[in-house]
DNA sequence: GCAATACTTAGCCTCATGGCACAGTATTCG
DNA sequence: CGAATACTGTGCCATGAGGCTAAGTATTGC
């Protein structure tokens, strides 16, 4: 329950939302989805060092999207989906906002002249 | 159709993703769901200064979430939702390959001791 | 045990971000 | 027309992100 601690406040989503704005960390994340890897096969076709690299692991294990462990001198990296569904959550709410009032307003900004006040 | 030309390519989520990470602009993108509104209006609560808060709406716009017209000296800004929805087909495509995968994998990094190759 | 492997640490650089103050422009109201 | 309103533009500053190189540590294989 008290598994994750950074992960509860509303904070979270600002450090899951910047782990997912570079393309080298969706890219970790989505071939994680097809099961966990090593830093080292991870890294293996993104064109930068492995000191570079090692830093965008620590960014999503440090927002929670990854998990990682040591065993030997591997390490290996495995998604945490939980965590992608606090987006998945935040988009909810938002939706569920949207539907709540209906299509009202609609075109509202597509001609605002005819608005204003 | 080819109304936003930024839209298409798959960088688009970079800036999307980035537009994002930031509470104020969260919280705008929250407000504008409740239906479209001046940019004095959304500011009211932020504590920033206005020309702070412009960048964030700017960063918006620029990044498509939002839609932005003048009249007379007050701006109105309103939500786009077709862009939220990059962030939705992003997710929904990692929930596909990890659901064409069965759990087959899923402890694997919880003891990792028991696997090293 | 020595060498190779697989990270890891440290330090440096550059650019982007998010904030500020202050001054300027354009509308609208009286 | 003059003042108030609602942004807008400019320039500055501090921090952090993302990249690099070079050197270090810990395991594993010969």
């Amino acid at each position: 329950m008290a598994q994750y601690s950074e992960a509860l406040d509303g904070t979270a989503l600002d450090g899951v939302f910047a782990a997912l704005a570079d393309p080298t960390r969706r890219e970790v994340v989505r071939r994680l989805g097809r099961g966990p890897m090593s830093v080292g096969d991870l890294a293996r076709g993104f064109p930068m060092t492995l000191p570079s690299f090692m830093k965008h692991v620590r960014t999503l294990e440090a927002n929670g999207l990854i998990r990682t462990a040591k065993s030997g001198r591997v390490r290996t990296c495995a998604l945490r989906r939980d965590r992608l569904a606090l987006v998945d959550d935040w988009l909810a709410e938002q939706r569920r906002a949207w539907e709540s009032r209906t299509d009202r307003l609609e075109q509202f900004v597509t001609d605002p002249e005819e608005h204003q006040s």
